[in-house]
DNA sequence: CCGCCCGATGTAATAATGTAACGGTCGGGA
DNA sequence: TCCCGACCGTTACATTATTACATCGGGCGG
């Protein structure tokens, strides 16, 4: 069970399309507006299986449009992460694509300290035993940040 | 099982010593100087249950302190986190007293939308499904950062 | 006692991250 | 046609954090 982590030579081209397609299809369903500024920000999110920062996505973005300003690039996060498309990293403040746009979910990010690929679980149980034990204390849970960091498994194999 | 969340009219002053009583007793117990400052620091974030941030930390320390500078809060900071002292809650970019310092487990901690207290488990079942399902995608898990974002029991009767 | 070392702190500058406020453009409907 | 709301441009600024180097001060060997 890893499907989570990508072998290193998968093709990422296949991987990049399939994202912006589920994009596309998503925006669709729920009446949202996929520009060519948030796709073309979600098309560089997806450039790597890495975190991206906000600021290097806006280097990047600058290369093609010059006129591209922070609010720029915070604005159309804002909204990938809204659709549901991108997830924000907070112990690393960086953002990645989300693998399973669409589903509900929290997600439990798996990051590794060696390589920074990032894999995601989107586990039903752990969700529901957090939100039990809060609501146990009398804490009504509404949204979790589960981050996980250690080893991926490349790198456990590799070192 | 309330423990987490204080009633409001507990007596801080006592809650406020305690945790300087342990931290002296855990840093002699683990060789770490608790110098006057990292002391004062703690007391500083020890003085509420909600979240910190550091400039406030900074602002409040230079009224006693005048030469304090950004520095001196965040290596305070970096000390008592090091010290499993303090906690950083990464989606608020703040910093909070841990309730139950010596422990080896990770937290997850619940912070109310409402009032911005923070409550803390330490639940072993949690840490252990998380560390498991990780594992079960070949991920070798060895830090977990959970933050839960709710309505505390106090704001959920009072609306 | 002296002088050295080293961890802790002071100090200045700057980097990195994120937001506010306002204006212009453009397309779709009343 | 005219207005409205979204999207984006643009400038300025706020917030959070780090780098680099100087200084202090206590413990310890000589």
């Amino acid at each position: 069970m890893r499907s989570t982590f990508e072998p290193g030579g998968h093709d990422h081209a296949l991987c990049v399309g399939g994202a912006l397609a589920a994009a596309e299809a998503l925006c669709a369903r729920q009446g949202r507006r996929l520009t060519r500024l948030r796709r073309r920000v979600l098309e560089l999110i997806w450039a790597r299986h890495n975190p991206v920062r906000a600021y290097d996505l806006l280097d990047r973005l600058r290369q093609e449009r010059h006129s591209a300003g922070p609010p720029t690039v915070y604005r159309a996060l804002d909204f990938l992460i809204e659709a549901g498309l991108v997830h924000r990293i907070e112990s690393l403040n960086a953002y990645i694509g989300c693998r399973a746009p669409g589903t509900a979910h929290p997600a439990q990010l798996l990051i590794c300290r060696v390589c920074r690929a990032v894999g995601e679980l989107e586990d039903p149980e752990i969700c529901e035993l957090v939100r039990r034990r809060a609501g146990d204390h009398g804490f009504a849970a509404d949204r979790q940040t589960i981050e996980v960091m250690g080893i991926c498994p490349s790198c456990n194999e590799a070192g």
